[in-house]
DNA sequence: ATGGGTCCT
DNA sequence: AGGACCC
């Protein structure tokens, strides 16, 4: 809307004060000598992926016949997401499903609460993105950040006198790509290699999407969109000043959300440009100094900020929303559906959860649509092992207890309550490696994560090989012990070795057990104004034999009858684990990776991650990229790789991009040799002769 | 709103 | 533990 020209001429002096220091000049234009040895003050090339109507594009791989109707992704009473013939029928994302009926009597809907194969599909695309260069943060589940600024370099150097290249897709504001390519070579490079990423998303995984191209992620993520279904955009320096002022908010801008947009409209701000023009020293009187200037920054198009490769999720949750519920055996049965699934998700994950959070909204007339109230905990170390083991029946009866010691912390269930929403969630995930060198070796490490500390715990047994296949099972189990060994080189020197005591004997721990091992495990949550001692032995009984006694005298009466209560223990705790079996199989179909991924990939075998890629590559093994371009070490079999569990493959893939220059020269330094000589050790049994090496290929 | 996630205070 | 942000 409507500059005048005077307010262009206003801002001239702004744009060249923020980018002359801030964006250094481009590499790309001064091409010749192309040294940026210079170090790193160098242009980025940023590339922002973004899938189209990611829910609804998963939806229609699993039934081909729904891609020819209008359909609608269906959570609660709303849409959250439509395909393309839904929206050419003027259905947009988050309608409400009566409106979305109304406009689209014939929509289709297909329920997207359980968003299982949205994340599996959803680390596929990650992964598919990773191993072509490491640097890939996600934003969501549909939307990938990469930084391929190094890939860039490297074509640069290679390429040969390119005076007919171009840009792949559009340029935005610009009316032909031929026109501009030499100038900002970098970009045009940048180019093609998003609209490579692209067509492997499409051709490995059957996914269509935008990308966007430019010298930051704000700026990236701002032009992918320019062009909406499967289609990509370039900005140019030159126009970074068009896209910001072509935003019809603040609001607009990434990073502002409603709260701040909002503090900026008290302060009279509502377009981008009001902004930019406004006296940086009164915005940080609102803000205080690095917001105020961070946003600024945003306002002008500027974003610092890395790619920060994202890695295995901090966290797992699983929640569920309603009307109302205001009783506390609903919200007994709720939790206990909730933590179903996300123990078994989280025995996929193969880490060992150390916190446990509930989370609930309530109603409120006034409060109705924000504010959730959360109650965190230590697991105990004998419940995560369970959970990590994958006994989850046995682990969900024991985590109910605490979830509703938390739950009572927050509710008066003595007083009238409503809930509108529960979620469970595990955080503080620790990556337990089993490395046993066939004796009882048993070696534990500690790691330095990318955020934090994590204890490598050890444990004497292998569980969660549900592998049919003793050869499988054996290569996983070993290659386990490589990430262990590898990243414990790095790392070994923060803190020293713990004892593995515990973990000796932590893996199939009979009930007893578990009682006399409490004693050094009540500390945790359930401790605080709880009241030891006065329930009787009668009532303990009548407990389950999988409920540990002392932990049920640590619980308020209140909910000892509930863990006593007719529902609870028929539902439950059942004995006869039949119950308890059918809710933990249900628990699992529900989650199973079912064979339909897609149209263009195979079944994967069972027993594999949960997040494989496997599919991607058994059609063409042979031109997935290894060399060159790619980061994933030629040395690796991408199919052995493929099978390890995901938090796994990404401290892989880190690492390997911080050893680049070793891992990639496979016989020229010895830490790869003991690297692979450990593995080879550690393999033990008959595989000896092929040894991991058999995966692992030349260059 | 939904069913997830992230990081910062 | 809550609050902001993202999808």
């Amino acid at each position: 809307m409507d500059n005048s020209e005077d307010e262009l001429e206003e801002n001239e002096a702004v744009w060249k004060n923020s980018f002359v220091d801030s964006v250094p000049l481009s590499l790309a234009a001064a091409p010749g000598p192309s040294l940026s040895k210079t170090s790193p003050p160098a242009d980025r090339v940023i590339l922002h992926f973004d899938l189209d109507c990611f829910y609804a594009q998963v939806e229609m791989i699993r039934n081909p016949a729904l891609r020819e109707v209008p359909l609608g992704i269906q959570q609660k009473y709303i849409i959250v997401t439509c395909n393309y013939v839904a929206r050419e029928q003027g259905l947009t994302k988050l309608m409400s499903v009566t409106d979305a009926k109304e406009k689209c009597p014939q929509l289709v809907l297909v329920n997207g609460e359980d968003l299982t194969h949205y994340r599996e599909m959803s680390y596929k695309v990650t992964e598919l993105l990773i191993s072509y260069c490491p640097l890939v943060e996600r934003l969501g589940f549909d939307e990938n950040f990469m930084d391929v600024t190094e890939m860039v370099e490297r074509r640069l150097a290679q390429t040969l006198e390119s005076n007919t290249f171009s840009f792949k897709g559009h340029v935005y504001n610009q009316r032909s790509a031929e026109v501009k390519a030499s100038d900002y070579l970098r970009l045009a490079l940048g180019s093609h290699i998003a609209a490579e990423l692209r067509e492997a998303i499409y051709t490995k995984l059957g996914l269509t999407g935008c990308a966007g191209i430019a010298t930051n992620k704000l700026l990236a993520k701002l032009v992918s969109g320019t062009f909406k279904p499967n289609q990509q955009t370039t900005l140019l320096p030159e126009n970074i000043r068009d896209i910001m002022g072509h935003l019809s908010s603040l609001r607009k801008v990434p990073g502002v959300g409603h709260q701040t947009a909002k503090r900026l409209q008290a302060l009279g701000l509502v377009t981008v440009k009001d902004l930019q023009l406004f006296p940086l020293t009164d915005l940080v009187r609102e803000f205080g100094g690095p917001p105020a200037q961070r946003l600024k920054n945003l306002a002008l198009g500027v974003d610092d900020s890395p790619v920060t490769p994202t890695g295995a999720p901090q966290s797992l949750s699983d929640e569920d929303s309603f009307k109302k519920m205001s009783s506390t055996k609903d919200v007994l049965e709720k939790i206990h559906q909730l933590l179903s699934s996300l123990v078994e998700r989280m025995h996929r994950d193969g880490r060992q959860p150390q916190t446990f959070r509930l989370t609930i909204r309530r109603f409120s007339a006034t409060n109705k649509w924000f504010s959730r109230e959360s109650r965190q905990c230590p697991i105990p170390s004998h419940i995560g092992q369970k959970i990590a083991a994958g006994s989850s029946d046995d682990a969900v009866v024991q985590l109910l207890p605490l979830a509703m010691k938390l739950f009572h912390k927050m509710v008066d269930s003595s007083i009238t309550f409503h809930l509108t929403l529960i979620n469970v969630c595990f955080s503080n995930l620790q990556t337990r490696r089993a490395v046993s060198g066939g004796k009882g070796c048993i070696t534990s490490f500690f790691r330095a994560s990318p955020r934090k500390i994590q204890i490598l715990s050890s444990q004497s047994q292998g569980d969660s090989s549900h592998s049919v296949d003793g050869h499988c099972t054996d290569h996983q189990f070993s290659t386990h012990g490589m990430a262990a060994q590898h990243l414990s080189l790095k790392t070994v020197t923060t803190k020293s070795p713990r004892s593995s005591e515990a973990a000796l004997h932590g893996f199939k721990w009979k009930q007893s057990t578990v009682v006399a091992e409490e004693e050094n495990q009540k500390a945790s949550c359930c401790t605080t104004g709880s009241d030891p001692g006065e329930t009787n032995d009668t009532v303990t009984h009548q407990l389950p034999a999988n409920i540990d006694p002392k932990v049920f005298k640590l619980l308020p009466e209140e909910i000892q009858k509930e863990l006593l209560s007719p529902a609870y223990v028929n539902c439950l705790l059942s004995t006869s684990d039949s119950q308890n079996i059918k809710d933990v199989t249900a628990a699992a179909n529900e989650l199973e990776p079912s064979d339909r991924v897609s149209a263009v990939n195979h079944q994967q075998p069972a027993g594999t991650s949960a997040f494989p890629v496997e599919n991607v590559l058994e059609e063409e093994k042979l031109s997935f990229p290894q060399s060159s371009d790619c980061e994933f070490p030629g040395n690796v079999d991408p199919k052995v790789f493929s099978e390890l569990p995901l938090d796994v493959r990404m401290e892989l893939m880190s690492e390997w991009k911080q050893q680049k220059p070793v891992l990639k020269a496979p016989f020229s330094r010895k830490p790869v040799r003991s690297l692979i000589t450990k593995e080879r050790n550690a393999l033990g049994k008959g595989s000896q002769t092929n040894s991991l090496l058999k995966y692992f290929k030349r260059s």
